[in-house]
Formats: C-alpha cells, sequence, structure tokens
DNA sequence: TTAAGTGCAAATATTTTGCTGTCAC
DNA sequence: GTGACAGCAAAATATTTGCACTTAA
C-alpha cells in the first residue's frame, strides 16, 4: 500500500536509533569523528528539508563550528562511499547543485512541482519491486535506487 | 512483463517516426530551425550513447557545424522547457555534468555499474503504475519519471 | 525586414586538489 | 606521536549571461 511520508522528521525517527547512531557507525569503519563531522551527521539526522551544500555551511556557521566547503565535500563523498548518504539532484528544479539525505531503510520516490519547487516524498512498495526486478533481470547487485518525478501540484494548477 | 531494451539505435526506430520528427514539432512551436538545432537533433535521435556537453561540441564541430557551448546549453534548455528531452546525470559515476536523450514514449529504468561505469536500460511497466499511483496520491499532474539504479555488474563482480 | 538565434567573452556556480598545519586516537 | 583530517587558495569543471552580429522566416 502506497502511503505518503510523514515530514521528514517523523520518518528519521522511525527508521534510526535516534541521534548518535551515525558517529557509531563511523567509529565502526575505523574513521574519526571531528567536530565538523559531528555537526553534518547531526543535520542530516535531524534535517527538515534536502540538505545542499550552501545551506550546510550556512548552518555550521550558525553552530558555531568552522568548516570550509572542501571539508563539506570530501565528508560528503566519504558518506556516499560508505553508502550512508544518498545524493539528489532534485530534477534540477532550481540551480545544478545536489542534495543530499540519509540513506533510510526504505526507498522513497522524490516528487517535485516545477512551478513552485516544492518537494514531497513518497513511499512506495513498488520501488522495492522494481528494485527487485532490475536485479533479477540485469544481473547487477543494486545498492541504490533513486527515483525522481516531475509534475504540476494541485495548488499551482489552479493558479 | 520487463523487457530489457535493444540498443539505443532500435528503440528509437521503434518510437519515433524517423529523421525529421523533431524538426517538424519544433517548426510546430514556431521555433526557428537552424544548422546548430538540426545536427543537435539528428543526433540526439541516432545517438547510440547518453550525449553530455563536451561530446555534443565535438561530434558538431566533426560534422563541420560551428557550436559554441552557450548555443548548445541553451538548445538544451529550449527542448527541456519543451519536454522533447531529458537530462539525467547517470548517478554522476563519471564527473558531475549531465546527459541527454529524447523523452522517449516509454519510461525507462538507466542502470549503472558503480565500478565500470557501463549503462543499462531497462524497460519495465512498474514505471507507468508507479506515474500513476504518484499521481493518484499526490495530485500533481505528472510529467517525467526519472529511475537510476546504482549497482554492480555481474563482470565486475567476478572479478 | 526583423525578431529570434548565434558566437564570444566574461561572469557565476559547483566541485576538486595540493599543500600545510592541526587534532583524534 | 602520527596518520587522518581541516582550512585555505587555487584550479578544474559546469553552466549562464550580456551584447553585438547574423540569419531564418
Amino acid at each position: 500500500m502506497l502511503q505518503q511520508s510523514r515530514n521528514k522528521e517523523d520518518a528519521k525517527a522511525a527508521t534510526h536509533g535516534g541521534p548518535g547512531v551515525l558517529e557509531k557507525k563511523l567509529a565502526g569503519k575505523g574513521l574519526r569523528l571531528t567536530a565538523q563531522r559531528r555537526i553534518l551527521l547531526r543535520m542530516l539526522e535531524t534535517a527538515s528539508t534536502h540538505l545542499d551544500v550552501p545551506h550546510i555551511l550556512k548552518e555550521a556557521r550558525r553552530a558555531g563550528v568552522r568548516m570550509d566547503r572542501a571539508t563539506v565535500y570530501r565528508t560528503l563523498n566519504l558518506l556516499k562511499r560508505h553508502g550512508l548518504v544518498d545524493e539528489l539532484d532534485l530534477l534540477h528544479l532550481e540551480g545544478t547543485g545536489h542534495y543530499y539525505e540519509l540513506r533510510e531503510s526504505g526507498d522513497h520516490v522524490h516528487v517535485g512541482c516545477t512551478r513552485c519547487g516544492r518537494i514531497l516524498e513518497l513511499e512506495t512498495s513498488l520501488l522495492e519491486k522494481l528494485r527487485a526486478q532490475v536485479q533479477r533481470k540485469t544481473g547487477y547487485d543494486v545498492s541504490s535506487v533513486r527515483t525522481e518525478v516531475a509534475g504540476v501540484c494541485p495548488a499551482c494548477r489552479t493558479k
């Protein structure tokens, strides 16, 4: 059954053991826990929006943690390589940069409005089926499924 | 039933009326047909790989058509706005640029190998179902569905 | 004829890299 | 103590924009 996801915070709470889980995962891989990584992980765990690099830099500054662009990119690449975050472009509805979110246990669809830019998340069992089909038909060992849908939201349609 | 797509040329032949169709579509929208647009359209119609901007520039030069980067980007944006091409990033397996392909009548999944970079295309009726579900549950008027899957291909897995 | 389209140059945006100093372990 | 990591500056890559010239319709 298809179900629209709750807001992003609830979703995190439901699929993660709470704050600190990511830190433990990193430690388990022999990676060092710096102030910069700590705050980036916390942002990912608590974010109510999709994070992009400028946003991350601003948040860190606001929290009093000094962090450089290069560190953000290096850390995100690290987390990607370890399969902890997914990179999205949200259909480039604005700009050509990327957005980042924790890799949740359940895949979900991102649905973006081409007029107002609003992004919805949707959970559906079709993605699991899709993953299984791809794996079976191609023989690939699938590690991630990314689905982004563009359209016009109801509010914009009536304008 | 899931079916792996034939090669890209066959797919084009199956879903388009042959060369010139795109030109007619553009003319129908009151857009001008220049040498630059003509060759870009032809590349899109006949491409055996996914096209990126450097590739397009090189091909045009090779065909003796003078074309600037700016023109390529402007034309691709035009075609995107008119719903004639889709923009992909193929999971950024190499570089951070984008790839372009004609919007086919049937959606398909792009499956990329994170080790060797090979991209497969796969057709599946699950995408139509997904489109319908998204539309029904969100109320969005869906214009495009983009699915990119990352994994390790069988050849790389045995290495 | 003339508005749309192009090239060119420069600006802007995004991401990566080399190097040196710092800090987690 | 030492190797991993951070900041800084610069380079590399990707995309957009302003303007003067060209051309399709």
